[in-house]
DNA sequence: GTGGCTTGATACCCATGGGTATGTTCACTA
DNA sequence: TAGTGAACATACCCATGGGTATCAAGCCAC
């Protein structure tokens, strides 16, 4: 008896679960204007109703995906600087995290970058929120980074939003199964932005 | 006799570039699902045959305003490859050019970027040969560059798509009026890159 | 000035797709 | 095994907006 309610949920949770993915797979490759759900449903092998059991609004479902991608991002940087090393670590760290969590995320992300104008104005605040959180933390990683003498930037705030741009457009060019695995990217790309900040190899 | 046609002419590059002008404030306001093209005739003060003769859709004013994002990024890169000069100055040149054009399309760009699938497929794909034609020279620069001595990278073609993807992402956070000029910015963003590609300062 | 042609406004069509009222099925309870 | 309710399919509504047929007005040639 304790564990019919917890079953149900499970359920309801992974039909959740296969309605964003199935949503955001076409997202991804149609557009959200140009995705019907009609499409969406008859990718899981049902019907609209089926999705307005679960979600209120296909702009919900949008906003789910949305959060997702930022979430990502956000873990990245908090896990940084949770670390117990000097800013030098915490930044090459951050780095490769950073790039792995865009390209694990690379639809929910190329979807919030293409589609904010979609979004509910509530969910797009949150999620603006999100972003300005993210940017502040990255400034205040650089900055210690700075007084530590371990960067060399000019300007902290520009700094990274250059390294945000960076690693967020990975979304655009990244190919599963090019020439570099995602490890050696992620090295690579890590050491590009220690490289840009002045740390000294 | 022979002004007439030119007047002509004159007239109605003129009323394709207001109509153009309009349209892309609103996608870029809006997105272009969002936007009517009573909306755009609005602005203009005219109704929709307005814009139909001289757009045979509304898929071509959005490949005219992307059209025009792309062809200033690859102007920033030819001008810099032309450029006698050594690679490492080239590079500066064209981290400059490149933002300020970027900034100066912001509106462009962000179509561009948010509304690819919206293209007809003909114009995706032309642009996207734009694009590449864009990645291989930037990484024929570096690649001189890397020949010289001066730069120091382990892979160009990641250095290539990291630089693109840190100036194209300007049009995110960028506000005029805001606490840099346009130039200091630039003079900024230009070091963070030369300093990416392991130019000794 | 008058006839033809170009331009764009008025008024319209209709496919599309988000959202929903209604009916049906199936699981679970007693 | 009959009854109850949740979950979902069927069938539908209707606002929206891209695109166009039609008509009026101005401009040019002659």
């Amino acid at each position: 008896m304790a564990t019919h309610p917890t079953i149900k949920a499970e359920v309801t949770a992974l039909k959740r679960e296969r309605t964003i993915g199935a949503a955001a797979q076409l997202f991804y490759d149609r557009g959200y204007e140009k995705t019907t759900l009609e499409a969406v449903a008859e990718t899981l092998g049902v019907t609209k109703p089926f999705i307005y059991g679960h979600f209120k609004s296909k702009a919900e479902l949008l906003a789910d995906i949305c959060t997702r991608g930022v979430s990502a991002s956000l873990v990245a940087i908090d896990t940084a600087l949770e670390l117990e090393a000097s800013p030098t670590e915490k930044l090459r760290n951050f780095a490769r995290d950073f790039l792995l969590a865009v390209l694990g995320n690379q639809r929910n992300i190329a979807i919030l970058t293409r589609e904010e104008k979609n979004l509910e104005p509530a969910d797009f605040d949150r999620l603006s929120a999100l972003r300005r959180e993210f940017d502040r933390k990255l400034v205040s990683l650089l900055r210690s980074g700075i007084e530590a003498g371990e960067f060399h930037l000019a300007d902290p705030y520009v700094a990274a939003l250059s390294i945000g741009g960076l690693v967020s457009w990975a979304y655009v060019w990244y190919r599963p199964h090019g020439r570099l695995s995602l490890d050696a990217l992620a090295d690579e790309v890590s050491a590009l932005i220690l490289s840009m900040v002045g740390v000294k190899t």
